[in-house]
DNA sequence: TAGATTGTTAATCGATTAACAATC
DNA sequence: TAGATTGTTAATCGATTAACAATC
């Protein structure tokens, strides 16, 4: 299976598939044509097509797509059946927010441990899980290996943090900073999330739409 | 000033420049070049004059752009001197965190309402804010008419919420349900947040990833 | 078999990059 | 004036859409 680089495009359309097509399950949906799925989800069937075809033939001609398993071969493709060992630097309001909001384990992630730098946070419970004081990242690292990170930490700390959580092994981001996270190393991923920006795409829209896209996100 | 149209590309790089604008401007730039910005923030000199011009001729030949005017321009075209009346539903975690840790007024918003349908939520206070009953929101609107409304309640609730909204007057969503909020209506605008398909991305990332992109997000 | 729908190739469209004359 | 850098046009690249033969 699967052509040689998958564009950032087809990438970020990836979750989206894999949601919708979650949902089509529970609503008792055994197959489905590209074309269907493309009106439910505003693209075009030829789209669909051409990005499930990036990785593979998962369709059959005259029939469509089987649901549960065109389902589990993205579930696949987006790492979903693996459990990357994920920490959390940061437990303030939008550490603990995503703690308990976020279904890690449906997105391919545990979280293990979560560490702040507040006396006042480092004992308390979320979730499962007890805050630890910073102080203890590098031996937590060295018994369990964590492999991704949260960041939710202040601006500031971030290039710093992120560089010594890489000597520990940390190998992806998901960045909360309001910062751009670059990091040199090629084998380190890193997603940032720009709440900021997103609000302000907002405002810009609400701000200049007389005619706003129906269309999706980006 | 302004080419008719301006695609969503381009839209989506407006709040990244405004933040690296800001950053230089505290560092104490006074102008920069599209080369030298190009490089600070990963694209080419080209695409950022492209940019650029789809809103005017904020540059001068020869010396560059000045950083303190170039940001108030891209402020301006973004709605940043506007503050958009705006509400919260939903004063859980996320709702709570995001009420605490988004700097509205920088972004174009004025946050003034909250609303839960908790009876042990309501009442309290988040920042200056006290938490009402969402009974209490149609009234709400007619007093203080709220344009825009962030969305952080169950995904079961949020297009019945939503279409209630509109009634009352709002016209733009940011929108953290795990639902494409889709609205018919021409003239509201919608920014769909899904903070679990961005970290299936980084899934995506840490399971394929020897050589990551080291290019910036989408 | 006939109808439906895929997988895939070719055509189109849009976005990014390169190049350069205009001009500060 | 000479050097730098813009604004803008032209060239390239990539992503989306259309079309259709293959086949279930």
């Amino acid at each position: 299976m699967s052509k040689n680089v998958i564009s950032n495009s087809v990438i970020r359309r990836l979750p989206r598939y894999y949601r919708f097509l979650g949902d089509l399950e529970s609503n008792g949906y055994v197959r489905i044509s590209s074309r269907e799925l493309a009106e439910k989800m505003g693209l075009t069937a030829s789209q669909i097509r051409q990005d499930f075809n990036c990785f593979g033939e998962f369709g059959q001609q005259g029939y469509g797509y089987n649901v549960t398993g065109l389902k589990g071969e993205i579930g696949k493709i987006l790492g979903l059946d693996k459990k990357t060992p994920m920490i959390l630097l940061g437990a303030g309001n939008l550490g603990r927010a995503l703690a308990a909001h976020i279904d890690f384990r449906n997105r391919g992630f545990d979280l293990i441990g979560i560490f702040d730098a507040n006396h006042n946070i480092v004992g308390s419970k979320i979730g499962e899980l007890t805050v630890m004081d910073v102080s203890e990242i590098e031996s937590f690292c060295t018994v369990n290996k964590p492999i991704a990170a949260i960041l939710c930490i202040p601006r500031e700390e971030a290039e710093k943090e992120a560089e010594k959580l890489i000597s520990y092994g940390i190998r992806a981001f998901w960045n909360f900073t309001h910062f751009d996270l670059r990091v040199g190393h090629k084998d380190v991923s890193v997603e940032n999330v720009h709440l900021g920006d997103s609000l302000t795409t907002l405002s810009y829209a609400v701000n200049t739409a007389v005619y706003n896209d129906s269309s999706e996100d980006e």
